[in-house]
DNA sequence: ACCAATTTGGAACGCTTGTTTCAAATTGGT
DNA sequence: ACCAATTTGAAACAAGCGTTCCAAATTGGT
């Protein structure tokens, strides 16, 4: 039997994400790639068949990560608000802490490419509905506790949560601060009680 | 004196704008801009220097236009809370009448290069800050007639619309239907009750 | 009608893109 | 120790990129 590959695919993977997460698809080269993933460009090409195809492998491990966190987070929910307060949070540090102000992967990509592009443009229609479930889900629960006041439609809240999170991250990509984000949130969170 | 020329600018600008939103940057090449221009590699190059420079032209033009019918309307409020729900509503049926999804050129330029690209990210900035002191101003102005409830201040709520509306046009960039932008909208306004 | 200025068209530029090729190096199994 | 499978490195590929060049065409002013 031959040898062995002497690096890690998903290790490799990861760091394809941030190369791609950063620059988004078109201004992220293969050279890039190369010197990012410091493999050779053969062994690139061998692994993950081109660039498109890493990149859809890249985005898949990403939201696989991240979407999994969320959802979780959801399904475990007690009090509705709370959760979706701790959610923010975890954006907003998350987003304050990367001084790359990368963002959101997922958005970048369904700015950059969703209209252009239709297999990706269902990786990030079937990563919408899942989170938005999840969130439906969670205020439905929340609404029989009791915990929310808001006459609207559970979807329709849902739908408008997971739109701040998104106007959460864009905002980050733009370079905003700490205290831009937190007010978007406290008023996002004054519309639920 | 020699020849004039036998295109209008500013036409070709509006040309070259619906290029880049549409596409983006980096996906938009210089063999685009021909075909859709409608002129010549030497006339673009001698009329707009390069395709960073059309780039930025075409950006501050979108921005004068957009920008500018946002401020009138703010500055014009007499009601606060139809003031945005006349916004909103503006940009749900622009957005859904657009068979491109072609969502906020500013946005898309924010997510696709504000992070990479400083003139860039200041063009985005200022656009932003305009857009914000407007919003300020016309909820400052509706709390003192009494027409805001929300405890909150008048630049927290104006940064959160402000996001809601990059979130509607990333929503719509991402293909979304009516009815979510709508429910986006509804709860969004719930919170300024 | 002519001159001078400018635009125009088309070819060509050098460079970078994404991708392929192939011989050499490496390694596991017998 | 050898074979077979696989990875590796470096060079090369064609195609497309953004941009420049220059001769030809066009036009306004005198």
């Amino acid at each position: 039997m031959p040898r062995k590959k002497d690096f890690d695919e998903d290790e490799l993977l990861e760091k394809a994400v941030n190369l791609f997460w950063k620059k988004g698809y078109h201004a992220t080269s293969a050279q890039d790639l190369v010197d990012g993933l410091g493999i050779n460009r053969s062994s690139l090409y061998n692994t993950y068949t081109d660039k498109r195809t890493l990149f859809t492998k890249s985005l898949k491990m990403y939201q696989q990560q991240r979407t999994g966190l969320m959802l979780n987070t959801l399904q475990q929910s007690q009090d509705i608000g709370e959760t979706i307060k701790q959610i923010f949070n975890n954006i907003i540090d998350e987003d304050m802490a990367d001084t790359m102000q990368k963002g959101c992967f997922m958005v970048n990509t369904a700015v950059e490419l969703s209209g252009q592009d239709q297999e990706i443009n269902n990786i990030v229609s079937a990563n919408n509905q899942s989170v938005e479930d999840a969130l439906v889900a969670a205020i439905e629960k929340g609404r029989q506790n009791g915990q929310v006041l808001n006459p609207l439609t559970s979807r329709a809240i849902a739908q408008f949560i997971f739109a701040t999170i998104s106007a959460l991250r864009v905002t980050a990509r733009s370079g905003a601060g700490r205290q831009v984000m937190q007010n978007i949130a406290d008023v996002a969170l004054y519309s639920l009680k």
